[in-house]
DNA sequence: TCCTGTTTCATGCAATTGCATCTAGGCGCC
DNA sequence: GGCGCCTAGATGCAATTGCATGAAACAGGA
């Protein structure tokens, strides 16, 4: 990697080293507690943020930074866990609304704690509060 | 998240974004010329630091994390494409050794422009030095 | 209206992953 | 040697992902 400075690459592997982990630390204390996997936390939290209106397939797709085809397999899967409704939507034929179910919320408030403590250990236990802080400021800059 | 800290939640949801962008878009460009993804770089990478001895599976999943089947497929995937020898073991019948043929090498110098390209514009080009050294020094206390 | 193109979402099929299990060889102990 | 247990690695099968394509509904003109 030649052209690069060495504290990019150092960054890379680290990055890339720490992301794995932690998404590894979490969902296995997610399954280990028999709770959904990781990305339907994000999926449910971003339907419940969108309130009783829900969302299109394709905006919830936006959020989640998923390829189309995995938000539809996504919606799919919840859909059949009843943790979404699938609404047809008004004023366009093509498409659907998901919405929240009722087991939806208690699902993610059930996963919350589980959530909650893999990244206290995995993260919060591991870094000073400035270090965190340096982490929250760069970080975005990278997307 | 309640128990966490701010700056912990916004730290994960920040790398997380950080770590799936910058895979996609190594990958992207490395499939859109035409090389392996990014998987197999760091394989032959291991396998070329370790040098002509080689390294046994076990050896490979330790350094790269992997689980076992996923080392075992890895092996016989790069094996397929002429990139990796497969020898048996000396001095222990169930093993084997596995080492980087000329192809292989080959491969990862044709992967490493590219990979550089993409690691230079989505993070090099997007931190100051002082940044990329911050996190050069902060996430590895993740691990 | 008809035709062309675009957006939204689903799906068939192949490749990959995860899980559990299996085989074979090594190791210690009697 | 015989027995039990551990380690190295492979693999059958189900679930998931990626890719390409399909189908239906909108949109905008000729």
């Amino acid at each position: 990697m030649d052209e690069l400075r060495p504290d990019t690459t150092a960054a890379w592997i680290a990055l890339a080293a720490a992301a794995r982990g932690l998404t590894e630390r979490i969902d296995a204390a997610l399954k280990a507690a028999g709770r959904p996997p990781l990305a339907w936390y994000d999926a449910l939290w971003e339907l419940e943020k969108a309130g009783p209106d829900g969302l299109r397939p394709f905006a919830l797709q936006d959020r989640l930074l998923l390829p189309q085809y995995g938000t539809s397999r996504l919606a799919q899967r919840l859909e059949a866990a009843g943790l979404v409704a699938r609404a047809p939507c008004p004023g366009d034929g093509r498409g659907h609304v998901l919405r929240l179910t009722e087991a939806g919320r208690a699902a993610r408030l059930a996963m919350r704690p589980v959530y909650a403590e893999a990244l206290r250990a995995g993260l919060e236990a591991r870094l000073s509060p400035g270090e965190a802080a340096q982490l929250a400021q760069i970080l975005p800059k990278l997307r």
